[in-house]
DNA sequence: AAGTGGTCTAGACCACGCC
DNA sequence: GCGTGGTCTAGACCACTTC
């Protein structure tokens, strides 16, 4: 049998199957602990070969919605269908969701050539035009985290153009084209230099929560590098993970950072 | 070609190619910025099919570790040693997975009832009896982490039975009918207290990273509750999350209803 | 023993980036 | 045009779970 990959708009099958079990599951077709039909059936009623089932199926476990274990049919998970992905990328629309009232500072936006490991993080050469934006984020007017964005010329200049008091940056650009479609996270701790001190009104060397995240669109392009420095006690990171799927979220930690048990 | 499943230790090929990769890459074999060789001259330097270099540099990309668009050579992306939520991997595997010799020096073994707090998190009754199990865990002999595990009586009675010098409790306990597939993390900061600055041969107060877990096998049934605490700079946790395919992945003209099929 | 998902192969064509 | 990674196929065997 000859694949047909010259379709006519170019869809890719796995994401075909992929969207067409997904639909099911949601229409309850197959209930929350149903199980699937095997890989060998799908692949039959799809028309296509196993490997491109798994792959589809890959998908869906990756986004939660069933399981996958040796042995066992795979089974419809239950859970929320949302997607935490818009929450953990826009500061803004996390903050909303928690109830509290996002605001942002912004402190500079600076266009310069890119450093070596900003060149290779963005994919881009060594000395290319990068722009970086520093701002301060607060919660209910609290200082909370200093943010550094680092943006491609291309991106950068959608970004400078922006008025000052616009709160979140991501949804702008999503109007003008730029998605956001995957995203490394890096979490691990770093010290307040003087920005972060100043910003953050805290002592310098103050420890701080750090979160670097990488963010592509759907072709693999890097569109954003950031690096995210949170006040300990403001915020907790949160996965959740089911065999190989994970699922980042953000944890808001009212009042005071308590010391350990 | 015929593969050769029934290795001797039952080693997987992807992962062990993996494992590789990931060595030649912290060892500065590949560079951060460096191209990686095409997947088919790793093929053949490997000995495996594309399909399991593909396998393989899945999991590196997943980590964080090299990019992948269509068109261009794989390069590496530097930085530290990172913990990926990718697979659920036990603190041995992780260290192994990085070419890392790990070790564990058991501190003191407590049975006791839960408080209840605890008992919320395994879902027990307040006052029900668990293990807690307090660990010292290095990485080549360096104190890297404790690890605080607690675990219902079920459970914990399996553990406490363990020698002392088994380096994977996770491990053990799987060769004794315990599944963990899912599992809840919180990361954040916390400050040494006694035991950890004892352990860790770092002063009281000293600012750890701090992840907290909670383990469920595949009926949601709570195996495990733990808190770890990180030497700073010891580590690292990555998360790739990407837009379910189907939600932003087909773009609606105005004017026309919401797609229902 | 039967059936499931997990791994692996050896081919092929396609879309994309770069020269 | 050429090389890259992305997709796809049609087989095969293996490990595990269940009956």
């Amino acid at each position: 049998m000859r694949q047909e990959h010259g379709s006519p708009d170019s869809e890719l099958r796995y994401r075909r199957v992929a969207a067409e079990l997904r639909e099911a599951i949601i229409a309850g077709e197959y209930a929350t602990g149903a199980k699937l039909p095997p890989e060998g059936t799908l692949a039959e009623r799809y028309g296509v070969s196993r490997g491109t089932i798994r792959h589809a199926l890959a998908v869906l476990r990756s986004d939660g919605l069933v399981t996958s274990r040796r042995g066992t049919p795979r089974t419809v998970l239950g859970g929320p269908r949302a997607q935490s992905f818009s929450e953990l990328l826009s500061f803004t629309n996390w903050a909303r969701s928690i109830g509290e009232t996002p605001g942002g500072r912004l402190d500079r936006v600076v266009r310069r050539p890119a450093e070596p490991f900003e060149a290779g993080q963005l994919g881009l050469e060594p000395g290319a035009e990068v722009y970086l934006v520093l701002r301060l984020r607060t919660l209910s007017g609290e200082p909370v985290m200093v943010e550094r964005s680092l943006y491609p010329a291309r991106v950068g200049a959608l970004v400078a153009e922006l008025p000052p008091d616009v709160v979140s940056h991501t949804e702008a650009l999503v109007t003008h084209g730029v998605l956001f479609t995957d995203a490394d996270h890096t979490i691990d701790l770093a010290w307040a230099d003087s920005d972060d001190a100043r910003l953050l009104e805290c002592p310098p060397g103050q420890v701080l929560l750090r979160e670097r995240r990488r963010t592509t669109d759907p072709a693999g392009v890097p569109v954003e590098w950031s690096e995210d420095r949170y006040l300990p006690g403001t915020i907790a990171f949160t996965v959740h993970n089911s065999v190989a799927t994970s699922t980042l979220g953000r944890r808001h930690r009212p009042g005071t950072a308590t010391p350990g048990a």
